[in-house]
DNA sequence: TGCCTGATGTTCT
DNA sequence: GAACATCAGGCAC
């Protein structure tokens, strides 16, 4: 696993779609397929790492396998994979995942049914009750385990421009599953 | 279906 | 004090 993420966030993105996250709370195990990346690194004004280090965007530079949360809007978290060399500040953000099993503790933790519950990026974290304690955390253990899959040939990953961001938008960056219903609807 | 806006707090200037 | 990798609800069409 640590070879399939020290590479740049841009290689690494498109090849996690399809991976599983294997999310522990309270004994009750969580399994989520990931279908939409962003790839954010250092030469990137929309990066948090653009600036360089920063106490808050320390773990983004904490090296391949952790996990960077963090909070943003006031109200929400977002969590992403750290990859590339340690000090890089190289990660890519999860968007949106699917549920595998587990589905009713995610919709009790959002408080929300069906698609809505975790098809964007702080709606997952809040399905998959990720917060602040879990950043810096590594990604080969629980309560949060990173399950590296080979994509079978025919599920379709799509690359497009960013949304939602202000700087950089240009940047193809962001990669989704063809045809997944958990995408958030926000696209182009 | 699609645009607009309020909520809300951490971080950095 | 402003910016911000967002979400959900409201209203117009």
């Amino acid at each position: 696993m640590k070879t399939f993420l020290s590479r740049p966030a841009e290689q690494v993105a498109p090849d996690l779609i399809g991976c599983l996250l294997e999310r522990e709370i309270d004994g009750k195990i969580i399994q989520v397929r990931i279908v939409e990346t962003e790839a954010y690194d250092e030469s990137d004004a929309a990066s948090h790492s653009y600036k360089g280090k920063t106490p808050r965007t320390e773990s983004m530079f904490g090296g391949p396998g952790h996990l960077y949360v963090y909070f943003t809007y006031g109200m929400h978290y977002c969590c992403n994979v750290v990859t590339d060399a340690k000090g890089k500040g190289s990660a890519v953000l999860i968007r949106a995942v699917e549920p595998v099993s587990g589905k009713e503790l995610m919709e009790e933790l959002r408080g929300r049914n069906g698609l809505e519950v975790s098809n964007g990026p702080a709606k997952l974290c809040q399905a998959l009750g990720i917060d602040k304690r879990l950043d810096g955390h590594d990604l080969t253990k629980l309560p949060l385990k990173l399950i590296i899959k080979p994509r079978d040939d025919s599920t379709e990953v799509i690359q497009t421009k960013r949304i939602g961001i202000a700087q950089a938008k240009d940047v193809p960056w962001r990669f989704y599953m063809s045809g997944n219903d958990y995408v958030s609807r926000t696209r182009n």
